[in-house]
DNA sequence: CTGAAAGCGCTTACAG
DNA sequence: CTGAAAGCGCTTACAG
């Protein structure tokens, strides 16, 4: 018996639809197809509807390689992580900032592309290759240090930049503006208001321009309210604020306040007071630099700045949208502001 | 005076270098040009050096969308969060896994695509269209829920997938085993053997696949081991986490440990405890299903769960690009073990 | 309003 | 080993 099957085609990956198929079915050119659906004119309404039907029917999807190749907008925006995997997973600042910028994206069918680096300058190979290849419209730069590098490589791009946490407005680059000397001001004040006027800052590190920034304002601020003020620089590193606060809470003369740069160092550096038998708020107060449900729910509950992550993470993604479609940039301002908790009070002594 | 530059060029964006460019200085067709790049034999060694010198020298790199064009992969992931900023931006173990995700696909020069949605159903049309659009090579799914309508979806589109959280091996769906039941009988093994026998648990949402095999696990392990024992169903809520631990507290007879499904509840819970005047674990004893930095510095410090969510991540990314290379997947166990800190104890009573 | 054609930047048979 | 050509799926002038 013969095989009547011998002539069928191998199945092959069932082919994908394209406009030539529409253009077949609807008795018209790809050319046409192309117009209908793209909403352009030069096809009668009648024809358009007939068109739009047809490809609706066969479920086609345009090509987004060939949209590309035409010189589409990809709709996603880039943003790679200079940090270790292990200060990604604990830092709630980044999942928070991520959560914000993608729901901001979200909500206009734009994609993150994420990707880790070792450093500053694997940072720049992969935005850049990104931005070439054109597979995002845009890149967003997270905590530039000082003199950073990656700026001006972008910038010599020339493709839509937002760098989070610097002031660096040039070409086609644009920033969130972060007050962190605003910021820091809050906290102090927060603190002076009280009474305090022998503060500690243990600080994340110092060769990003955030923290350098807030450190300038720290030291400002002291001079000017003749407050006593001791910076003790760390690196984001918990158990190097362990030990700073170890050796605050030791000296002949010890602050009645201390403000961390996140929260992972503050809870560190509550938990070392703790264990020193040391009373919060009524030994010393504590003040992180960075909120979360951790800081409302521990016991006490600590004072900290809510500067909003997530929010700033909107702003970014706004303004990076703004940039790509061309628009003129309305430049974000996050708002800070010191939510007053438990951990601090004014000095009992 | 004639203004000669009045037929220059407009300063129109630089334009790309192809391999057209290459082939016309180097003296051969764009055909040789692109076995020479892409190392296939069908030129001799010398053209093949001269034209990677010239590629070299016009700083040439391939367009991206022209090869996905010709079906070359993207060299991309994706991966679609289906819940809110909010629970995303407190919940450590999303980030965690993504770090963990990503330094896998860094190490091999994948991208991660990701994305927010608001429900399973917006995540599978997301996935879908990434697919169709070869914008990525294969996409991760985590946590499917009870009759997960996703994984179907997935596995009709025929492209590598892997779940995070569930057994569902099915076509080309693969996953990462996650041992809940195991995991929860490590954690009862731990409370009855400091001499627990009264233990409440308080869950996340049931709705989820994970969280229903650990509330089966717990009501088992009671079952068979003559243990007492209450959950009380939550949803990653920390203000729930709170009531239900209150009205623990209040009970009659109230437990002698609670176990809880996330940190954030976890530490939500302790706050309560610690409000109502009962001391960890002196008057009952805590354990977290999620370790963190928090649950380490903590006071007291937390006994976790660790099932590390970093190598969840690494593991899922691994099989995923195993699955997209066409190699057998080599199915990764991820380990779960018990942290003992200062939060359990044996019962005092 | 509609059709025929060129082109985006690459890859891959097919001849020489 | 090398050249000339077709094709991937779309968009966009350019004629009718």
């Amino acid at each position: 018996m013969v095989n009547t099957h011998d002539h069928t085609e191998p199945p092959r990956k069932r082919k994908r639809v394209t406009i030539a198929d529409i253009a077949q079915r609807a008795g018209v050119t790809s050319g046409a197809v192309s117009l209908a659906v793209n909403g352009k004119p030069g096809v009668s309404d009648a024809t358009r509807a007939r068109i739009l039907d047809v490809a609706r029917e066969l479920r086609w999807r345009p090509s987004h390689a060939a949209q590309t190749l035409m010189g589409k907008n990809s709709e996603a925006v880039g943003l790679v992580l200079a940090r270790p995997a292990e200060v990604i997973g604990e830092e709630i600042f980044f999942s928070k900032f991520i959560a914000g910028v993608q729901s901001t994206l979200s909500g206009r069918g734009y994609s993150l592309m994420l990707q880790m680096a070792e450093d500053a300058t694997a940072e720049c190979a992969i935005h850049q290759s990104w931005i070439l290849d054109g597979r995002v419209d845009g890149v967003l730069v997270l905590d530039p240090r000082i003199d950073d590098p990656r700026v001006e490589a972008l910038a010599s791009l020339d493709h839509p930049t937002v760098v989070v946490g610097g002031e660096t407005d040039h070409g086609s680059v644009r920033s969130v503006r972060v007050d962190n000397a605003g910021a820091m001001r809050l906290i102090m004040d927060h603190l002076h208001g009280l009474g305090h006027d022998r503060v500690a800052y243990i600080t994340g590190d110092q060769a990003f321009r955030h923290i350098s920034e807030r450190m300038d304002a720290f030291a400002q601020f002291c001079v000017d309210q003749g407050v006593w003020g001791q910076t003790l620089a760390g690196n984001f590193d918990p158990a190097r604020a362990r030990e700073a606060t170890a050796r605050l809470a030791g000296a002949p003369h010890p602050p009645t306040a201390i403000v961390y740069d996140s929260e992972v160092m503050t809870i560190a550096g509550m938990s070392t007071l703790a264990s020193l038998g040391l009373r919060v708020p009524g030994d010393v107060s504590v003040l992180s630099w960075e909120d979360s449900t951790t800081c409302q729910v521990l016991h006490p509950t600590i004072t900290a700045l809510s500067r909003d992550a997530v929010s700033l993470g909107r702003t970014a993604a706004a303004e990076i949208l703004q940039l790509i479609a061309g628009k003129p940039v309305e430049q974000g301002t996050v708002e800070s502001r010191v939510v007053h908790r438990e951990s601090t009070s004014a000095p009992e002594s």
